[in-house]
DNA sequence: ACTCCAATCCCTGAAAATAGTGATTTCACA
DNA sequence: TGTGAAATCACTATTTTCAGGGATTGGAGT
């Protein structure tokens, strides 16, 4: 018997999975969670043999809940999912600990599948998130740890920016100076590719660095 | 026996809410769609009682196909769907036709209560969108039917400036002059209550009118 | 101990965006 | 057939961003 926690801050999402799993013989769905803190909460209570986390949460995200968890319970199984087909979470989800990785466009059966290679002790990432990491290795084997991964500080910067304020008020806000978060501001446009402010925030998107 | 039609371009959903419905008596879900183009296909193949329709979706999104779908369809009952409250997506959706609107946090019972009250001929939303429409009619009856809604050019345009590009290339893209486009700014800045571009295209985004 | 990197700060000039006005044409629809 | 909204174009002045160089500090990891 497998036992499973489901992480997705849609409720609508959780239950429809539970529903599914339900009457799969072999998995048991043992407690679910809207955030990373919850997963963290609900695994100390509960044994959990594998998670299905979600990337995108509030509160706490799915790649800190899967460094965390990872670290804590060293056979815990973690399947990462997310909407969109995004590098750098996926690359930074596996690295966590993490040793499978779905899109939600794929199907149930993928989803069954993924959950018993991981409980047998292998890894499973669906077609498209295969090649994307092929891809992405054979291009370019040693730019493929650096990535374009996001300090702490330029993640704040990049938050206000996206908010509407200036590079001055960024500054003021963050007790910096202006020249500072015209730095980060560089390095952001330099780190997600981008050509200007509106790109910037679209790559952000695109990437799930903003919400 | 109330047929059942689920449109959401993530399949896993879609197959949750499947298995959610399945051994729900009185509903059958007898399609699914993963865009508005598919759901308006399968309705004249399929004789549909009630459509969850995710507002958002590729090809043609929820609203698109509600319009068509209500014209076609009078005794059709359409369910709105989506991940955020925004006004926006839900009076569109409700003014469009929908009789049910939803978030994708709420859970199960929401759900099937939505369905019954939908099919009965009433209209049912969710408690935070009930609360949201209340307030923006209370405080703003005049403005309540006018919304910030693109139009057509105002649309290419803020996916030009998404994209990165400036004033001056969004002009001879579109081959207008610098000035019209620095007036759809104007008007798109305005319409999205935003600063600046950045806060644009973060407010764009949140109200699902990018991607 | 050394190295790398995040975080901080500085300067300049050109390019772009923004605010505040104004105007004309076209086209749907009431 | 008139009205209103969308789309088009125009000008000015100020603010902000962007690209291009720099530099210093302190801390984490090897």
């Amino acid at each position: 018997m497998i036992n499973v926690l489901i992480a997705d801050d849609h409720q609508l999402f959780i239950d429809g999975l539970k529903a599914m799993l339900l009457d799969v013989p072999g998995i048991r769905v043992v407690a679910e969670a809207g955030n990373g803190k919850e997963v963290l909460q609900l695994c100390e209570k509960t044994p959990v043999d594998l998670v299905i986390m979600d990337v995108n949460m509030p509160e706490m995200d799915g790649v800190e809940a899967t460094k965390t968890l990872s670290k804590k319970y060293q056979d815990m199984k973690i399947l990462g999912l997310s909407m969109h087909l995004d590098r750098y979470y996926i690359s930074d989800m596996l690295k966590s600990g993490a040793t499978g990785y779905l899109l939600k466009n794929t199907g149930k059966s993928d989803l069954l599948h993924a959950i018993h290679t991981l409980h047998s002790g292998e890894s499973y990432v669906s077609e498209e998130v295969n090649k994307l990491l092929l891809n992405s290795f054979f291009k370019n084997p040693s730019k493929y740890q650096v990535e374009e991964k996001l300090s702490e500080r330029e993640s704040q910067v990049l938050d206000c920016i996206a908010n509407g304020l200036t590079t001055l008020e960024v500054a003021e806000k963050l007790f910096i100076s202006k020249n500072t978060v015209e730095t980060h501001r560089k390095n952001l446009l330099y780190k997600l590719k981008a050509k200007n402010t509106a790109e910037l925030v679209n790559n952000a998107y695109k990437k799930g660095l903003i919400n």
